[in-house]
DNA sequence: ACTTTAATTTAACATATGTTATGTATTTGT
DNA sequence: ACAAATACATAACATATGTTAAATTAAAGT
């Protein structure tokens, strides 16, 4: 690794040039879930703005401020998440590349969660209004968004059950699994090889455990040799018996 | 107890009239969200039809299944659900009167949940058609069902944390304090006693334990004087020692 | 009222996971 | 290249929770 950069987490992408990018990921993602014609794809791309590189571990938003805007992630992993009194966390979903985060929330008058980069990241902003008036002058926008909406929503319902159904090991396996298939689906990594740029306590907050029991887990699954895990770099050695073991 | 129905689980209501209470508890719901005029009462009132008894613990739609309507509990308590194969269910959500069952699942081929009553209940069935009507031509229904639909969501992110953060302790009170301020916001319970008509298995599939450990919990609480739960009815003790132990 | 079924309670034991602590590797910054 | 900070690994021990099973109580159906 030689890079004066520390890009590796995530990948390929070399620098990139001034709006390389920007639109990019947002319009990849939405693209699959609705036709968009070229005036969708020019006004979406206008939409993103003030782009930013963010290092790991930092807050967008901390539960309890007022909602102002939506956050673009365009490069990097970061996470939407609960915190309380006593410092422990929730992390509630994974944002990746080309994900925003929610932007129904324009209705609540303070955020009750948080918005976090896990990896570093190169996040922008989209102004609420802007926003909003892409989803009414542009249906086909507004069809992709809500789409991606309940694809997100029924994330959130696996995630939810694991977290009440499954032991550890299987929550993991979980974690990774969608991490690989979301970042493949993207084309930002093979079917069974990818990043991770997540920190064991980063995955503890994932799945409700404890760091050390994450380790322990870790350990077990790489001893009987499901999962390979160096340096941020993930690979899913039996994807079939990762499949029995996480449940359906 | 005398009566030779089973309804007083759910409490005070007698015997009800042909169109009693149907369209009832679902604008008195919206109307917390947004001023609703006459107009449009009179459209929610036609929009529930074929009202039917249930009894507990019976399915309304299965997972997998395809998604043909929506559902509205007009009274009882259901639930929406994800089971395993190996017959472990996790409830994600309670449906208590006035809810309706997630509307905007017309996009999904299979429903990726269940739903099912807990409880005895009456529930309605919403056609898709006259719903999506609806919300195209009533600018304040649709904004009140937004707003219902936000808060359900933010719901679902303190369920997940607290399933993630949280002992069973902890989990079972936050699900009583839920279940009473959401019954006395309806005017069905009062401020600290209200009906709790789950067995203990739906309080272990609520907060995902197994049933030995919430009767053990139960039992703890009970000593300690925190609740009393006698016959599917609760009286929550001590508020402000809940609201300690449960966290913020 | 009676029978059957479902729900609750409790015990004894097994196990998954939490906690604290300490040493080692990796990164990161300079 | 070095120092400082993070992240990782592992151990020993405490505890919350899972599992199985059996007895008791309450509810539902006829």
């Amino acid at each position: 690794m030689i890079g004066p950069t520390t890009n590796q987490a995530m990948g390929q992408r070399p620098p990139t040039g001034p709006l390389d990018g920007m639109a990019g990921p947002l319009s990849r993602r939405l693209g699959v879930h609705a036709p968009l014609s070229g005036d969708d794809l020019a006004a979406l791309s206008r939409l993103a703005v003030r782009e930013t590189v963010v290092v790991a571990h930092t807050d967008l938003v901390r539960q309890g401020e007022p909602a102002e805007n939506a956050f673009l992630v365009v490069e990097g992993i970061a996470a939407s998440y609960v915190q309380r009194a006593s410092g422990a966390r929730q992390i509630l979903a994974l944002l990746l590349p080309g994900d925003l985060c929610d932007p129904d929330l324009a209705h609540l008058e303070h955020w009750d969660h948080g918005i976090a980069t896990l990896s570093h990241c190169r996040i922008a902003r989209v102004p609420r209004a802007a926003l909003e008036e892409l989803i009414a002058t542009r249906p086909a926008v507004a069809l992709a968004l809500r789409r991606t909406k309940l694809e997100a929503e029924a994330r959130s319902r696996a995630w939810l059950a694991a977290l009440g159904i499954g032991h550890a090991t299987e929550r993991l396996l979980r974690l990774f699994r969608e991490i690989i298939d979301r970042m493949h689906a993207l084309g930002l990594a093979d079917r069974n090889e990818g990043p991770l740029p997540l920190t064991q306590v980063d995955m503890a907050e994932c799945i409700g455990t404890s760091t050390v029991h994450v380790n322990r887990v870790l350990q077990e699954l790489r001893r009987s040799g499901m999962v390979e895990l160096k340096g941020s770099r993930l690979r899913l050695l039996d994807r079939a018996g990762l499949d029995t073991l996480a449940g359906e």
